[in-house]
DNA sequence: TCATATAGGGATAAGTTTTTCCCCTATTGC
DNA sequence: GCAATAGGGGAAAAACTTATCCCTATATGA
């Protein structure tokens, strides 16, 4: 497991919830848990970009950091549940305005994120 | 400049927002910005933690992407000033959402975090 | 004359995250 | 025996981000 070289600064909010919330899949792990899709499997069906290996290493931090607990049944083939924490919970509404906003503005957001990476020269294809 | 080898996904509007707002300092440099601190300078005196070096990059990607306008002052000694466009503005509700979690949290989050490095085995020094 | 402030960028190194590949468990069904 | 299923983890490579160092330019103040 990786060992991080540089400790964190922590001083203000924004640090401690960027924290818990960076990581590639994580908030989108927790708004899937949240609807429902508590098995592995089914959130990296959800997920599918994601490997297999990463959603199962930000699952774990996730559980660490108490935003959601793991709970296993002893069956075969194994079977694994996740779901919030009480203190998980509150995080959805925060999640929910996240979503909400890039929404309201996804049309422009997609324009500012195409050109940014059209204009860098990397081969976009353009679906439409 | 750095040159992307993986073409991002943007299917969702979480997608879409991570890709605006990830970046070690993005989302404190649109607070301090909104509070009124515009210059470069000024910038990097609120966030000493990081390098000249990576704010200008990101202030450059925030520009790209709209949510900031660049200001260049032709004088010497040089002066540059940002500020949040109309569309950068409607992201501040959304940051505030973010910095109340953390701050209504802000015991356990410090407890869950450092736990989990202190678990790890870095040292940390142990501030009280 | 020399340091400081101001804004920025190139090159490279270091750090961190994510992907890829392969392996393990145990059972059911063919 | 072999494949499929479900969950997981180690090792290494690839991708990406951030830090460090050094350079530009001009004006002001010690």
């Amino acid at each position: 497991m990786y060992e991080r070289k540089i400790i964190p600064n922590l001083n203000c909010g924004l640090d401690l919830i960027g924290e818990v919330l960076y990581g590639k899949w994580k908030i989108r792990l927790l708004w899937f848990i949240n609807e429902g899709y508590k098995r592995p499997s089914e959130l990296q069906r959800k997920i599918p970009d994601a490997s297999r290996r990463v959603l199962n290493i930000q699952l774990k931090e996730l559980e660490e950091h108490e935003l959601v607990t793991r709970k296993i049944y002893p069956v075969v083939p194994p079977k694994v549940e996740y779901s919030l924490t009480e203190f998980g919970k509150t995080l959805i509404p925060v999640i929910a305005a996240l979503g909400q906003w890039s929404d309201e503005h996804e049309t422009r957001l997609r324009n500012v994120i195409l050109k940014q990476i059209v204009g860098s020269d990397l081969d976009v294809p353009l679906i439409n």
